[in-house]
This record gives structure tokens, C-alpha cells and sequence, in this order.
DNA sequence: TTCATAATTGTATATTTATTCTTGCGAGCT
DNA sequence: AGCTCGCAAGAATAAATATACAATTATGAA
């Protein structure tokens, strides 16, 4: 849906460059932006956008954006997404799975890079890396099934 | 008040080795090690300790800690323990566990001074680390519970 | 197109969380 | 001792947020 992803954006920008302490507070200012919505869908875009409500300077509650880049899970929507020139050269080679740890192979020296990408994503399938010259570790959260790792690194690694 | 400051470690204690969803399930927790107290100064206590209600890897909530570091308000109790330049300064972030694998993330370059340290303790709870730039990795003794872990980690950071 | 399926949303409501108001307690003071 | 100040905490409640359900709308396959 066109609306909705722009909603997101709206959503996005806005908690970027103001204190917004409430979803009500929040609903206000997407209302001027023209956007026409109620609490209950706003729950969920925040949700879906893993917003949090944290606790800001003076004490007040804010909700705050946790991703430093939004990454969608499955694109019900074609919606093709501006590719960064880490998908252009990766590196990637293969990946294995074995209990709650996978294994990410990359062509000579591409590994600490790769590693820093999916680090700086914050995924929270996967709780950490570490790499060698072309090996990555990752830890995989306890909860986290193989195929929504996949899912989640494709945003880095579209050849996986 | 002691009731207090160790009632807030337990908290963190919980918070980083469980998937709490709501207060009323750390409550039962806390309960479990024989915390009293209501949901009111529960909620105050998370608001003190900026605990916030994110979203986990199953779309599912979860309240995580946003500040690794500890920090007490008033030192009511004196308890000034003589503190190492380990422990000044260890660059520690945070810590995630997942089987049998805990995942430290600390400042850029500090991470294998960390493991160094770590190493040199020879826990029986740690049989293993490595370390990268920014991330160390423990593998776990099979018999040691997270919580055995945290308490023993403590030697070195004590912000843990 | 038409049907089937999946996604999006609102309404109403349940659930969850923050806060107001009050009491009790202990430290430090005179 | 009595007094005050400030923190801690519970009870009750307000406020905020999440969700079950139903309706609508989009998407895709044949």
C-alpha cells in the first residue's frame, strides 16, 4: 500500500526531529501532515517500525526510532528499495547453519566488512558477529528461526 | 534504601537473561526471588533504570535494558570498593546470551583487552572467549546458569 | 475478468502502564 | 525527644497502549 509506507516515512521523520511523548502526540502531528489514521493502526506502524518509548532527558517518556535503517521483512509490496553498495560487493560466498551459530563465507578479506554491516543493523535475530578474513560468526538469537535470519541478512546480502 | 538497589539489580539481573513482556511477568519473577511490591514501583523502577518495552524477534514485546552501565543514584551506602583500571575503564556495552554463548559488545578496540582479563580469571564458567574489534564471544561451561555468569563477569565489569 | 487470499484499517474493548494521592519510615537536625 | 525533609511504596485510578473482531480493500492467480 502506497499510503501506509508513506505513513511510515511521515512517522519515521517526525520522531527524528521531535520530543513525541505520546501516540495521541503523535497522531496530531501526522493529522497535519494530512495523514488520517487512528491510535489503533498507529500501535501498530510503531510496532512494526520497533519503536520504542524510552525515557528522554527530563525524565519525560519519547518514543525513539531503533533502527538506524529500516529494513522490510517481507515486502508485500514490490516497492524496490534504493540498493547500497554494500549489496553491490559483499562477498558473499555461502552460509551454514549449526545449532544456534551460522557461518558466513566471503571471498578473501570481505569479512570484517560484512560483519560490520549486519552489526550496525542491530538485528535482533542475531545477537552477534565476529569475523576473521573470510569467515563470519554469527550468534543467533534464541528465538530466532534460520529462515527470518535469512530473511533479515537479504536486506544486506540480496545474493544469499 | 537496601530493598531498593538490590531489588533494581535483580531487575537487570532478569531482564538480561529472560524475554519479560510485560510488567506483570517480571513481577511474578521478581516474586520468585522474593521481591514484594506492586506495579506501581515497578513501573517507577523501570522508568529510573530506563528500561524500555521493545520489540523481540517474534514480533513479540520485551523489555530491555538501555543502559548497560550502572549507575546509583545516591550513594546511600558508602560501599566505595576499591576499583581496578580493568575496571575503569573496560569499554563494556552490553551483553546477550543465546545457548550456550554469551555475546559482549564493548568500544571500538576494546574488546580483546576484555577477553585478555576474562582469560586470565580462568572462571569455570567461561571455558572460552574470542575476541574482534568490538565484540567478545564466551562460550559457556555446560553446568553454569547465565546468572552464574553475570555474577562471576562481575569481578572484572563491575557495570555489568 | 472473477475468485481466492492476504493486508490494512477502524471500532470497541481489554490490557497494560503511569501517576496522583497518601502513608510510613528513617536520617539529620535543634 | 520532637521536628522536618525526602524517599519509598501501596491503593486507586487515570492514561496510554495493544488487540480481537469485523469490514474493507488490495493483490495475484487462473
Amino acid at each position: 500500500m502506497k499510503v501506509k509506507n508513506s505513513r511510515l516515512d511521515a512517522i519515521r521523520l517526525i520522531l527524528s526531529t521531535q520530543e513525541i511523548g505520546s501516540q495521541e502526540e503523535l497522531l496530531n502531528e501526522l493529522a497535519k501532515e494530512g495523514f488520517k489514521l487512528t491510535q489503533a493502526t498507529l500501535s501498530r506502524d510503531l510496532h512494526q517500525l520497533r519503536v520504542v518509548k524510552s525515557v528522554g532527558v527530563q525524565g519525560r517518556y519519547r518514543y525513539v526510532l531503533t533502527r538506524p535503517h529500516q529494513y522490510r521483512h517481507e515486502g508485500t509490496e514490490g516497492e524496490m528499495r534504493p540498493v547500497s553498495p554494500v549489496q553491490e560487493a559483499n562477498g558473499f560466498l555461502s552460509i551454514k547453519f549449526s545449532g544456534n551459530i551460522a557461518v558466513i563465507h566471503t571471498k578473501p578479506s570481505y569479512a570484517s566488512t560484512l560483519a560490520y554491516h549486519i552489526d550496525n543493523y542491530e538485528f535482533p535475530e542475531i545477537i552477534g558477529t565476529i569475523a576473521g578474513d573470510d569467515t563470519v560468526m554469527l550468534i543467533i538469537a534464541e528465538e530466532a528461526s534460520r529462515g527470518a535470519v535469512l530473511r533479515a541478512l537479504r536486506t544486506i546480502i540480496p545474493n544469499i
